[in-house]
DNA sequence: GCCGAACCGTAACGTACGGTACGGCACCGA
DNA sequence: TCGGTGCCGTACCGTACGTTACGGTTCGGC
């Protein structure tokens, strides 16, 4: 189950008018949900249908070319995992999940990955790996160098990164993203957002920080 | 044109033939996503869409209804909290992340969550709520008394059975349901389910239960 | 046996929407 | 000035599907 990335690089051959267009689709997932025609997208973007397929082929192409022109913008810095002490790796455990608790709530992420579960549904084309693959999986690799530096440093103790990782990101997300997708009012206050960070990073340490008087108990 | 819409608890009001619409309707589902048609159900359920408009008013309310009866044939037995020793405490949590993860993995779940999802977005009824509140919350419903009965007997400490639960819910799922819901080809064995149950109650116990030599120690 | 109700199967209608064609306009190099 | 290109706006086509209508069949009650 690897997910082939769908080449990125598509991203830099947009002309500025082609991103133009691919936002103003993007305004209209999120105001209108999946039932966007590409009438409304034409007439939202100021272009004509013609336009539309003679660039992104058909329906399911300018759907593709949207969610990934949203993923190109997301891209965000890698964090080094240099600096390592108790207090820097705390502080970026919770950068990273308050950073991540901000993406799955905001509305964006919830139109993009609305659409992308339901053509998941309706298995066409891989619009749902496209979101797995800038969302979680992106998540996992920006997050793992930092969990692997920590280990090494002697203040994390797992065996498995991947094991790690999902297991921060279920206290991080517990109930939070797919209360969101299926409608549930669950209003995120920044307050909230950042005190849910503080929490699952404190959780996190708790089941993966190295004991500091001895080696790892396990049981 | 007066549908009145079909209310819960009607899930009893419905004859053997109505219910065997609804699982051809629910199977259809399963198989098809949402892009099943009424005449596909008619000619499944092997009846006319006159009829299936008449019990139903119109495609809103045969999803509706499907769900809802797909909710009301998942009703599990409540769980007592009675004979509260840590064995047996331990036991529960690995009953109910089993379960859990039973659920949220099987075909049915998936598809009733995909079709959810897609009507939340565009949002006309309340789908989203019903598959909610059969679902995250009716396992809340099970599991916090468990949780109280725990504390009660003092092997866990927590402060709000909300919060343990949904750090709870965060450990046994993780990433699991939104890969699944994205299409991710996710295979989960039984042994692998039953392991990632037991990880899941001994992180919830390292997290919540009680110290035995000393009262709460927080930092 | 007869009637009406319920229901099946299917044909038909209306509309929404994906996709295409075409006329017109602006720009550009020659 | 002129042909060519790219794009806008819009009319148009074909189809899928929700919804309705209707003839035919079964069945319970009298």
């Amino acid at each position: 189950m690897l997910h082939s990335v769908p080449d990125i690089e598509t991203a830099e051959a947009l002309t500025e008018r082609q991103k133009a267009v691919l936002d103003a689709a993007l305004r209209l997932l999120v105001e209108e949900g999946d039932q966007l025609t590409m009438t409304a997208v034409a007439r939202r973007a100021s272009c004509s249908k013609e336009t539309l397929y003679k660039w992104f082929g058909d329906r399911d192409g300018l759907l593709t070319a949207t969610v990934q022109w949203q993923a190109s913008k997301v891209r965000v810095a890698p964090v080094d995992g240099k600096g390592l002490d108790i207090a820097s790796l705390t502080a970026s455990l919770e950068r990273f999940a308050s950073d991540w608790l901000r993406v799955i709530s905001s509305d964006t992420s919830i139109a993009l990955n609305r659409v992308a579960v339901g053509h998941a549904g309706s298995g066409k084309d891989n619009l749902g790996a496209v979101v797995l693959d800038n969302g979680r999986f992106a998540l996992a690799k920006r997050l793992k160098p930092v969990l692997e530096a920590g280990r090494q440093s002697g203040l994390l103790d797992f065996a498995d990164a991947e094991m790690a990782f999902r297991t921060f990101f279920g206290l991080v997300a517990r109930d939070v993203q797919i209360r969101l997708l299926l409608g549930d009012r669950l209003e995120l206050t920044e307050a909230t957002i950042d005190g849910d960070a503080v929490r699952a990073a404190q959780q996190f340490l708790a089941l993966f920080g190295a004991k500091p008087g001895r080696e790892a108990s396990e049981s």
